[in-house]
DNA sequence: GATTGCTATGCAACTCGTTGCATAGCAGGA
DNA sequence: TCCTGCTATGCAACGAGTTGCATAGCAATC
């Protein structure tokens, strides 16, 4: 019920076709709401249907044609009528802190190999971290002097930074408690 | 296709009804794994008949049986052989981020009651933070002499925590932004 | 010259998750 | 006394999200 929105966030700050806006997903947006390129197909089409956005045919030689989706009045109309309803509490799917309960029903191969696995998924989350500090370094080298919209983005972006730092604290939290227990 | 494992993991800690699990759910496990008690009693039935947990009826008075659910070998098993594989990246959702890049294509009214809105938002995570830091003074009063699962619960507990105090702040500074945007 | 990878869209089938509703007896408060 | 709320389970319908596959031409690499 909420991609919908994502999307028309994302067609206001610029227009694009459903690839493109599948890219975003995958960097920007994507960083706290993900989807894949079938759902955002799937929803521009019902968006359209509904007038919640417009849609040009752009012809394209040796590649197919895009079409490129704005958003519309109604669909700005929905937008800021969805942000004045209550936040939904998030809903929380965290795999890893299933795991690591789980292992204590594991032997000392299986918390090995989730040592192994934790230090790959902390990697992985220090690469999220530098890609945004370079995003921040790139988009916002000065800290004044911005519109709302931007400094709008860039609190968000502050956000995921945060969140990197804090997971990255955490997983050396978790990875002297798994050492330990072997001991 | 990682509910099992969450329920799995819940019942080696402890046996338990479907509705107890679900309470658990909202407590402790849910914090960081999400499910409804429907979720819960279908995918109970079905890892019953996979031969994954075994049930127990109980007769009681003046309220409905309940069925008492301990996770089997085979669930032992399919848990263990999870372990090993790779964690797969978090999918996140967070409403918040997007109703905040949204802001910007709002009016001050709008963003006047997405302020209300991040606050009575950061007082729930207070009040979850606050909730968090009760049960480690209750369950974990003095740090050392911990068997191995209650060390991993511990430190499951302390991501949390990490968690809630790096949302806090994180209110801190969108709530200054927002009302930067105003002046 | 073959393979891989990128742009660009889409179908079909499936699983996962949510919502509304139903039952049913007991306990406690207004 | 009525109403709300708790324990305890479940059906039915729907909506959201995932996975696998398909097309199709161009660009770059090996």
């Amino acid at each position: 019920m909420a991609l919908e929105h994502a999307i028309l966030v994302s067609l206001l700050e610029q227009p694009g076709s459903g690839y493109e806006l599948a890219r975003r997903f995958e960097r920007s947006i994507g960083r706290f709401w993900t989807a894949t390129h079938q759902q955002i197909y799937r929803v521009l089409r019902r968006m359209e249907t509904d007038g919640w956005v417009t849609a040009e045919e752009i012809g394209q030689d040796g590649r197919p044609d895009k079409r490129r989706y704005s958003a519309a009045a109604a669909g700005r109309a929905v937008l800021t009528s969805w942000l004045r309803e209550p936040v939904r509490p998030e809903t929380v799917r965290h795999e890893l802190a299933v795991k690591i309960r789980g292992a204590a029903f594991d032997d000392a191969a299986g918390r090995a190999a989730l040592i192994a696995e934790v230090e790959r998924y902390r990697a992985d989350h220090e690469a999220t971290l530098n890609s945004y500090l370079a995003g921040e370094r790139r988009d916002f080298p000065d800290a004044g002097e911005l519109d709302a919209g931007r400094r709008l983005q860039h609190v968000v972006l502050r956000g995921g930074v945060a969140y990197e730092r804090m997971v990255l604290d955490w997983l050396g939290d978790v990875l002297e408690t798994l050492h330990g227990l072997g001991r």
